[in-house]
DNA sequence: TGTTAGCACTCAAACACATTGAGTGCTAAA
DNA sequence: TTTAGCACTCAATGTGTTTGAGTGCTAACA
């Protein structure tokens, strides 16, 4: 908070974003006249909001019309929130609904957490764990598609899959990879990722030139994997991105979308959320991401277990319900926090 | 085609449409006059496109526009392609790009073959390779997240591999969980998938009360997994929907955009396409999703192997150019294929 | 000193016309 | 069968005019 207002100012801007947010129309001093308890005038509203202009929390689009909160005033509106979030038996329900069944896949579980979370909020919605990489090596496995394709399976002591194609110069025979197989099972097994050096264990075994071709492959393939630990982020209700925008003209839309196809521009948004481990609303321009600064996003870290945090959060348009969407945020995480720690019920 | 049309008709037709797909505005007869060869007045042309308008090939928007395509028109135009793209060389070389890498994450190369498509041809694209239920289970593991919380992976002789996250009411041991994985492994590994009866294989082990609520947990998850193989539509260039569609109106983009997101919706589509076996292309009302029936549809098969099939597509406007549309999506069915099937060059 | 009523002022939005021009259909002649 | 000519149509564009919500300022008032 830069600067200090005074309660009845306070009250005003607190309607006028509360109206803004309702409306989207800009608000004149009547109406905040009306929607505040207070009892004066319009006229006396009308000198109050002159200052608060003057203090750059409200703007008029042109001369005659009503005020708009500007970024800053968002933000104080949001400070001021006391954090009291009450959703609603309907809402809580919905979320509640969603973790039920007891076996789930993961991503699609993720999928739907997204899909849930921007139907309730009229966003656009992002989840994300992060799978760690500091882990070890539980099992490895190549499978012979055909005699030039062999698809390397990497699980971790974590639970997480990598897949990759591989695709050979020189034809193999089954017996090749299932002996290369076990060999790189025994070798590899139980070894930390970041332990494992892909060249050593090449050279340690004698193959013919077809299998030495499949070993380094192979590994270069687990390296890989191993290189770019599988970070997806799943994202629900782009759909949301064109209704709610559509106020602020379709290119942009667009340009939301491409960003939100790159995930990895994403990604990082969610790690810095990781580290700030607490409900954060960025509001406009306080959004480093340029392709955000005319939306807000709100998000937050669920733990998912050993320590670790997974993070979700979604972006709308920056007179989106701060108050709801909060809310439902840290339901979310909530939710979904019980579901990677604790037994059901 | 329905209706026989004479030499000069189908010239108009034809250079109506090109028109029309260029600029997207209503073609005069003029302009007609100019871009055909054909040594006649504007008048004339406006007598045969009065003609083609009573066929029921060519509207107006009102009295005194120009003349715009119907959907037949499109049928009729794109019957008429000779069929021999000549994809340029420089998208030719976008796509063998893409496919460069000779290790590669199946998930990650799918999906950036749909994103480059719908870049290369100003619409959205989508990318599945359907993995088949008939196969044997190769490897069953449960890894143990918490004492709550169980990962069950399974891979499949072919590559694909299923995650579950088993959330339990007791507290299992790693021992109990490793004892359960090993019977898992042993009593499954080898079996077709749709020969396995999960309660016998229960049935057959003492445990605990803990084990056996794990056994059957794991064997659910197991049958869950088996039961939606997993079926992904790698779906890129959503940012087009709004880009090309602006014409048509935003709540159109949204329809569009909702339906993308419900996979299954087009997941129904590019499996009928594994059954044509050949260059579909569907437009307007054509199409039997009433979401698709306001754009055109270009999609095609390719083989991954063993008789199987995947297929690809994109959605874009009923104005698109369809001879360039036609040719890339064929281009990337002949590379993807090349690439599942063959050894690298 | 803070509040308020009153009033002149501003400006987007809505509406009503008038103008323009691309494109048509029809007709009569070539 | 083709074409020139002409009257006609209608979206698009431009030009006032009116309306009304909302403002800033001032002078009177508590």
């Amino acid at each position: 908070m830069i600067v200090q207002i005074d309660e009845r100012k306070k009250k005003i801007l607190q309607a006028v974003v509360r109206r803004f947010i309702l409306t989207g129309k800009p608000v004149g001093s009547g109406a905040v006249a009306e929607s505040t308890g207070l009892k004066v005038s319009s006229a006396t509203i009308r000198n109050e909001m002159a200052v608060l202009e003057d203090l750059g929390l409200l703007t008029q689009p042109h001369t005659s019309a009503g005020r708009v909160p500007t970024d800053i005033a968002y933000r104080y509106y949001v400070d001021m929130l006391t954090g009291q979030a009450k959703p609603t038996m309907r809402d809580a329900e919905a979320i509640e609904k969603l973790f039920d069944a007891r076996t789930r896949e993961i991503e699609g579980l993720m999928q739907e957490a997204s899909v849930l979370l921007s139907r309730l909020t009229h966003t656009t919605a992002m989840v994300f764990a992060p799978f760690s990489a500091a882990d070890t090596v539980r099992h490895v496995d190549l499978i012979r598609l055909s005699g030039y394709q062999v698809m390397v399976v990497v699980i971790t002591s974590k639970g997480q899959v990598g897949r990759r194609l591989l695709t050979l110069d020189h034809e193999v025979g089954s017996d090749t990879v299932a002996r290369a197989a076990g060999h790189l099972e025994k070798s590899l097994s139980g070894l930390a990722l970041d332990r494992i050096n892909t060249q050593e264990v090449a050279r340690r075994v004698r193959f013919g030139e077809a299998g030495q071709e499949l070993m380094t492959g192979a590994l270069d393939a687990i390296g890989d994997y191993l290189g770019t630990i599988d970070d997806r982020v799943f994202i629900g209700g782009t759909a949301n991105i064109v209704r709610e925008m559509d106020i602020g003209g379709t290119e942009w839309a667009q340009v939301l979308l491409e960003a939100m196809e790159k995930q990895y521009f994403i990604l990082d948004l969610l790690k810095e959320l990781m580290r700030e481990k607490r409900l954060t609303v960025r509001i406009g321009e306080e959004n480093r991401l340029r392709e955000l600064q005319r939306c807000a996003f709100v998000g937050t870290s669920y733990p998912i277990g050993s320590g670790l945090l997974g993070s979700l959060g979604v972006v709308g348009p920056t007179c989106m319900d701060y108050e709801r969407t909060i809310s439902m945020v840290e339901l979310m995480a909530e939710n979904l926090g019980r579901r990677f720690l604790q037994p059901k019920d």
